[in-house]
DNA sequence: ATGCATTTGTCCGTATGTATA
DNA sequence: GTATACATACGGACAAATGCA
């Protein structure tokens, strides 16, 4: 696979799909680099901006993160505690706003749930880190 | 308020923090243009690389959306329909691949609930567009 | 239907700062 | 201490997409 830089679809985002599916395949596992923005903009023949903006948009993703001087590895996604749903609970997903994740220390690209439980109380919870259950009774 | 470039926080993350309060205090309704590159370059006086920061920012918290050539804009977000979660269900909440959020027309920042049913039947539903419930009874 | 104007997409160059192996 | 690699930030230039006259 290769990047066609006549394509209609952008170019940082073909880079983004290329190395998505190589960490969705396996071929990029937990913790391993993706490649610095050099090697990534020489291999593929595109420009540095693109190259940052596909890693940006995994890292919005949740997929990857990028630590100096280390670069951009694959994420190591924490293990789910269960969480239960108490009964007349409402919950939404969203993102953070940005004091939000800075505050609940949250990597980019990690969504929010937001638990609404009667009596009006409102539980904010990391989304990578939690999985939420309504049990059998 | 206005940007301060010795500040220690990033001039495109003040940038973004002062677009992000015009949207949320309502200065910037749904659909209304938030500037493009070139009127937030001069009006702040910083070039154009924070303004892109500070706008792909936006999006990743799916604040904004971008399109060709008419700009920035502020998202629309769609009303929320309610989503029972059936006995013995768990849910995760995770970012969609670049392949899910095409495939399913969902913008940049938008999260998705993945429904796990008893029975191993799996629902992935727009996090935008839901709102899970466990009933009272 | 054709072309123009607008706006983002992409490239490149340069520079300084910062965290960490 | 040094080298590495990204983060931030400025500048300029051309390409491409789309709305609109």
């Amino acid at each position: 696979m290769t990047i066609d830089p006549y394509s209609h679809t952008p170019v940082y985002v073909q880079l983004a799909d290329l190395i998505r599916e190589r960490i969705e395949s396996g071929d990029l596992a937990a913790g391993a680099p993706v490649g610095t923005e050099l090697q990534l903009s020489q291999e593929h023949g595109i420009g540095r901006d693109a190259v940052r903006m596909a890693i940006s948009l995994l890292r919005s993703e949740g997929l990857v993160t990028t630590t100096r001087p280390m670069g951009t590895r694959v994420r190591e996604v924490p293990q789910r505690r269960q969480v239960e749903l108490r009964p007349g609970a409402t919950v939404v997903a969203r993102m953070p706003s940005g004091k939000e994740r800075r505050t609940m220390q949250l990597d980019e690209g990690v969504p929010i749930l937001e638990v609404r439980n009667p009596g009006g109380e409102v539980e904010v919870l990391p989304g990578d880190e939690v999985e939420l259950t309504r049990p059998e009774r």
